[in-house]
DNA sequence: CACATTACGTGACCTAGATCACATAATGCA
DNA sequence: TGCATTATGTGATCTAGGTCACGTAATGTG
């Protein structure tokens, strides 16, 4: 299925748009390669624009002043990642989006959203949800860091997304999970 | 300054309404007001609006199976809060929403708010961007709970809100901060 | 193919914060 | 005003997870 195609279906789950509608949309969308670990928003630069997935998998992190790494958001297919802090305040990045595999991603330049979604009604409407779900989940998760112990937030992960266990490195999962690696290594080890 | 004028204001900082846009807005609106320590959404029911805070304090809060409760928000005047997965999804509440303080509130109904996101653009618009604002700040509440210590987040949330030092109880803050009450005591007293 | 880099495992030790136990305000309310 | 809650302080002890140190795969790249 192309990039358009699949931004189609993610749309119709949310928005009922015309064919015309549709393509008026999807011409704002710049289709984009990246190699494994390019980047595409860097700390300290301005944030133009936010990145909808087609393949690949993509991370957004922060980086502490002890060159500590934790990890926002994984973004696999039909997920879409930005800063979108930077991006809505118009201030510079704080955190980082690169790619942990090759992958294709459609960018819309944050100006052209805002202008989409002021002309089409349906638009606007899709970038509420959308945006409602983000925040849904982020409540979840800030919910589960305050409750479960380490060990019960990696199920919770891995029966959420039993890919990641391929796909990206251990070090990563633990960067998501906010513990060391160290740690992870020995919970699924349970030398303990 | 009476509710009305109050969410009048609120909205206007993101979009513009006419006089009988936003009478007809506000008409929806049900003024409630509750006393300290009644609850307003209660876990296991359905979830049928989300509340305007004009006046009073407010607190969000899941209990875990041990009764260790977990404050996601307290809601001042001008916020808004609710059990918004719960909302959105049409499932029962998982967390309680109940007043630290005697407060006044407006209450909408969840129907209400999408019959008139769909009617009214501007008040989609608005939407949009509210929940904008919060998924950022949830993200950042996040980060500072994987990259900062204890006592680094209760000063981040004092500098943020210095009403509440005084305004809630400090088992509360710890349950905001996600520590045992003991824990905060000993950090501002530095028994260490 | 060789060498560099990255990923991962595991022991030893240390610390923030939890838990339990108790004491002492402070507050509400009959 | 007097008693029951609720809020708070503080010691003793325990533990999950961090940090450091080292080792061995695995992977990539000239």
């Amino acid at each position: 299925m192309e990039a358009k195609e699949i931004l189609r279906k993610h749309i119709a789950q949310t928005a009922s748009l015309t064919d015309e509608q549709f393509d008026y949309f999807f011409s704002h969308f710049k289709p984009q390669s990246y190699k494994k670990g390019e980047t595409l928003i860097r700390p300290g630069r301005a944030v133009e624009c936010e990145y909808f997935v087609i393949s690949g998998c993509l991370k957004a992190f922060f980086v502490n002043d002890e060159i500590k790494t934790y990890i926002l958001q994984f973004a696999m297919p039909t997920w879409w990642t930005s800063d979108y802090g930077a991006m809505y305040n118009h201030t510079n990045a704080t955190i980082t989006v690169d790619c942990i595999t090759n992958a294709e991603v459609l960018c819309l330049a944050s100006h052209d959203r805002e202008k989409l979604c002021s002309e089409l009604h349906q638009l606007e409407h899709f970038f509420r949800w959308r945006t409602n779900r983000g925040y849904v989940a982020s409540q979840k998760r800030l919910l589960s860091f305050m409750n479960n112990d380490t060990k019960a937030r990696y199920e919770e992960l891995l029966s959420l997304y039993p890919q990641l266990y391929n796909l990206v490195p251990k070090h990563l999962i633990a960067a998501y999970l906010g513990v060391s690696r160290e740690t992870l290594s020995r919970l699924y080890n349970n030398h303990r």
